[in-house]
DNA sequence: ACCTGAACACCGTTCAAGT
DNA sequence: ACCTGAACACCGTTCAAGT
């Protein structure tokens, strides 16, 4: 009998469809909502409908769901660059500020994933392959519109490797001091944190990249 | 009786001279030693050789004790970035690229203290002012370092405070991605961490910042 | 293959009690 | 004031057992 059951829901697992990434979502929502110290297997597993024990049949231990995790925050940023940078075809200064904006948005919405998928994973990063993956791809994003911007004269010659690196660790460090509150009132209070981020980034690019906003908005 | 053994050992405490701050000290070394992942407040408390509860008497919790050791942190990061400018006084490349190169080191020569230093507090600055003292001296610092690199054309014009925000963000990326390992190989592989480091800066200088250090050993 | 329930070691925190 | 020991709720992980 059990077996004719079996053969009648031929690819039905266990509980429900898709387990594993049922609990990937549910680690997402628990982060959002309550921090990453909140962020127990115990909890995920509960909010997923199943026995605590139940995620180890998918994943090794909690820093195997948390690089999951992680590496689910890295494609939504991916692809939140990637349509800044669709979006602004043609216009690499608007690439560049609209990509950079996207990153800033993605942090500041969702501050603990964020983090968790900038610092979660450290060790081990060869097991991970996926995250890998989607780190190599974000990082070839950004020398793409690097490459874009010192063809148009917003961005120095040179290395486009090097000049995104350092495009990214800007970007990168304004938004975690940005998180961790290193930034001075005195400073932060100047304008808006898009305005902010413009200013940051005019000191590394060769135009102002602030010049087009407001001529649209006089206009 | 007790009470005459205890005029004759008048500020003896009860165990240990300082328990605070030998908690700290614990917390750092379990820190480096075992990562993030292993410190906890038991493990604290065993290796300061008293029970699992005295560190309530001198820390409100766990994010407390994080909290100094945080601070303790800072302080280190702030001493290695003034002697830089100190050793370098009149010389403000020299200043910028020592004052950069002690964050760098600081960060790699104890990635986890500096990780929890420089994203661990968050929540409730007001409840620790020291912590918010030394960060507003580090800033304070390099306000002065852009500010004398200004005058002397090493870097733009402009708002000092917010160039400092820029500079700060650059290096704090920068040793972020480093130790996230989001740096790729084709980079890293190119040279020495430093010569990197300076890579880097020279995207937001005016004047070749390797110059100075490549002419001396050709010299 | 996928999941449950009991079990174990470890953790943060509280509290009555001791000096 | 400073510290101990017992207690509680919660956690990550393992494992025999169930379907």
């Amino acid at each position: 009998v059990s077996r004719l059951s079996r053969e009648s829901r031929p690819r039905q697992p266990y509980h429900h469809g898709d387990l594993k990434n049922a609990l990937i979502a549910a680690g997402v929502e628990i982060l959002s909502k309550e921090g990453v110290s909140g962020l127990s297997l115990r909890k995920v597993a509960l909010r997923a409908g199943v026995s605590h024990a139940a995620p180890y049949a998918h994943f090794a231990d909690k820093p195997a769901l948390i690089a999951a995790i992680s590496t689910e925050g890295f494609e939504r940023l991916y692809r939140a660059i990637a349509d800044a940078v669709a979006k602004h075809a043609g216009d690499p200064a608007g690439q560049l500020v609209a990509g950079c904006w996207a990153y800033v948005n993605f942090a500041l919405s969702d501050p603990d994933h964020f983090k968790v998928t900038l610092s979660g994973v450290v060790e081990k990063e060869e097991e991970h392959p996926a995250f890998v993956a989607v780190s190599k791809k974000s990082f070839a994003l950004v020398v793409e519109i690097v490459r874009a911007c010192q063809a148009a004269g917003v961005l120095r010659p040179g290395s486009e490797e090097s000049t995104a690196v350092a495009v990214w660790s800007l970007m990168h460090g304004f938004v975690s001091l940005l998180l961790e509150n290193q930034i001075p009132r005195s400073v932060r209070g100047r304008g808006s944190t898009r305005a902010l981020l413009i200013e940051t980034l005019n000191q590394i690019a060769l135009v102002d990249l602030g010049a087009a906003e407001r001529g649209r908005r006089k206009s």
